[in-house]
DNA sequence: CGGCTTACTTCACGGCGTGATTTAACGGCT
DNA sequence: AGCCGTTAAATCACGCCGTGAAGTAAGCCG
């Protein structure tokens, strides 16, 4: 509250190039007319800016399309090939590296198995490390062409101070067993790229909100069911954090108080009633160990007509309708995304019956606001998710790219 | 998105002014020096600011304070006393209207028993007419001194496209029977003071969060535990409305699927749990029609140690507490305030019932950082919270004065 | 080739916040 | 009483911003 983010007339410029940069990565390609109509500057402004951008190498001219009797109107877009995203996914099993362009291209991925020390935060680290350095190696990347490392991780992210280069994110994940692990230390001390990092579940509800089924909408909620139950939450356009970044923990709402008993302890929580690990377990009779498996095999047995099986789908999206009423009285967004792996499995067959049981419990007026959706990305989001994080700061920037003269100069 | 709020440099001192006056407001006397440090603007600029503000009436000195050898810091202050607000409760059963000065002092206030025809939003905005020009009689107010009048409804509230003077504002009040009623336009034909209107439950969320028990967070939820049950909620300091203003609607949360029928029609809301209507009539031993009375009833009743009564209010504890995990779950705030006239009501003996399922059913890390406190401002405060809509305003706009050049010239 | 239309650029202007300098207003000391 | 050191506030030159009007570029059509 010190200043609300800029009150000097330079901080008005950097807000424009942010306007302009960010019209013109999501809507394409664009006239400098079309920009003025679009963000409110005046012709003059616009020039001004996308001037200073195009020299900044930070846009580039596109062809020109003609009109009937004018000055054809040269076409702007983002300079897609000379920046780069990097993009990280730590899972329970592995660790997915990806290189990306600025039109989220994947130039080059790797998988990195944990091995048994998978709970250790420092092998973790040393595998992401390892995964980005192969990247950068396979593709002869400039670390200057790097915009930032993105890392999405299961867990609560403390962001620490602004301004300390990621040197303060901490990370709660209380399912792998990190307890105040300093990853942004971990990482600082192996890369010089920026950092980011947040929560997995954010990074993928943003990558379906960017590029995804949650597209054009302002508030919305991105569901996530997997091995266990989560959501982030788009409010105004922007990921919801709340007072320590772990708003959205929709999987530990109580659908059923003196129910089913949780992993996290507690009784009847949604998660214990949709999530997948909860579902094969109840199931019983699938292989034991592989849960993907476990339950692409109940929901076989349920189309096959088993009733037990049906049953426990049936009831599933039962529990899950309400939680999506909690999800609309409580927020008010107009779309619900439903994605996570388990999620996507289930969500065709799911649907309707969830549809019909949020129509019941959900109040009128905002249920009637509100369209409940499949993801589109797939489970792979996380990382390209995590992509954003850096795109993000740096369309928000207005283009400024992070001071990194220690790549550079600081070899000794 | 056309120019995310002012792009000219014009803005800029707006942003200023409301900065300034803001800090001016909430933070009481403030010398020029102080202001400085405290805002992030230079020196020059205060002065400048300020010299602004003061010649427009809307600040003024208060005195000065010495040092020891140095010229004495002069203090300033909102000028209090030139600006009027006008709150108004529209209730269950009567309509409220208070004149406050700027330190929100209540001036003059009435009181309007809705006639049977309370459910006829013509009637209820001719109430509040007939009451607004009361108050303003009886104190002499000038219509030019008032900066709005604020209207907290039950119900949720459109707002209509913005600049049109409040013509557009729709209210869709279920529990009252008012099916989208153009409330704005109804009183916007008998008085030309700007007109504010918000869901009762929000105004009294925002009186909380500034003045009374929410004070200081910037992430908080205000519980309101009536006949009904509702929240506000506060996302980084102001109200968050969701895509159609109904979010918050915390009493339809589902806290136990297949469980008692709420009178919204689904099953296992948590109104039906913990709402004065519900306890009151599973007590059955109470006087019928005053449901303050019963619920005073069924609380001396349990404090008698009636194992019913004690029961009932075990389970309510039991049903808020999971409640309120879902808020600290889903929110992450800072801050949960119970407030409403059963909450404030059944506060104290159920406090330490509802903090402890709230420890069983929350999870840990949010938990921690989350207190749950009384709200201090008692029922009174909705119509002290709809008095803050227009000031609210007033302070964002950096103390631009309304344009009200009809209410002078136009008498034609 | 000249006129017309449309897209874009240039530029004078008013306005902003900053930071250095100046002025105001006090207490203490001689 | 007069001066000095100290702190608060006002003033001002400076660089920068977006606007809007005027000017220029770049195509069409006849």
């Amino acid at each position: 509250m010190t200043g609300r983010g800029g009150n000097t007339v330079r901080d008005l410029r950097r807000g424009s190039r942010a306007t302009v940069l960010r019209r013109l990565y999501f809507d394409g390609p664009l006239s400098r007319q079309e920009l003025g109509a679009l963000t409110g500057l005046s012709a003059g402004s616009v020039s001004n800016v996308t001037g200073e951008l195009l020299a900044d190498g930070l846009i580039e001219e596109c062809g020109s399309v003609g009109s009937d009797g004018g000055r054809p109107r040269t076409m702007l877009r983002v300079a897609a090939g000379r920046f780069r995203l990097v993009g990280v996914d730590v899972g329970e099993t592995q660790v997915r590296v990806a290189l990306f362009d600025l039109t989220r291209t994947e130039l080059a991925a790797g998988d990195l198995p944990l091995s048994d020390r998978g709970r250790d935060a420092g092998h973790v680290a040393e595998l992401i490390l390892a995964g980005l350095a192969d990247v950068l190696d396979r593709t002869g990347t400039a670390p200057e062409a790097v915009l930032g490392v993105g890392v999405g991780v299961p867990g609560i992210v403390e962001q620490g101070a602004p301004g300390t280069d990621g040197l303060g994110i901490v990370v709660h994940g209380q399912t792998v067993g990190w307890d105040a692990v300093p990853l942004g230390r971990l990482l600082r001390t192996g890369t010089g790229l920026p950092l980011f990092v947040d929560n997995g579940a954010k990074t993928l509800g943003q990558a379906e909100m960017w590029f995804g089924a949650g597209r054009g909408a302002r508030h919305a909620v991105v569901a996530l069911v997997g091995s266990g139950v989560g959501a982030c939450v788009i409010a105004d356009g922007a990921r919801y954090r709340g007072a320590t970044s772990s708003a959205g923990e929709w999987g530990h709402t109580k659908v059923h108080v003196g129910g089913r008993r949780c992993r996290c302890g507690a009784r009847g929580c949604l998660e214990a009633y949709v999530g997948a690990e909860a579902l094969v377990e109840r199931w019983g009779a699938a292989p034991p160990g592989d849960e993907k498996a476990g339950l692409a095999a109940l929901l076989a047995a349920a189309e096959a007509g088993e009733p037990a099986a049906v049953g426990l789908l049936d009831e599933a999206a039962e529990y899950l309708g309400a939680g999506i009423a909690d999800l609309v009285n409580l927020f008010n967004p107009e779309r619900i995304v439903i994605g996570g792996w388990a999620g996507l499995l289930l969500g065709p067959r799911l649907l309707p019956g969830i549809r019909a049981a949020a129509t019941g419990y959900a109040l009128r007026f905002p249920y009637e606001h509100a369209l409940i959706v499949l993801g589109t990305l797939g489970p792979e989001a996380v990382t390209t998710g995590a992509a954003t994080l850096p795109l993000s700061d740096f369309l928000d920037s207005g283009g400024q790219l992070p001071d990194r003269s220690h790549l550079s100069d600081a070899s000794a």
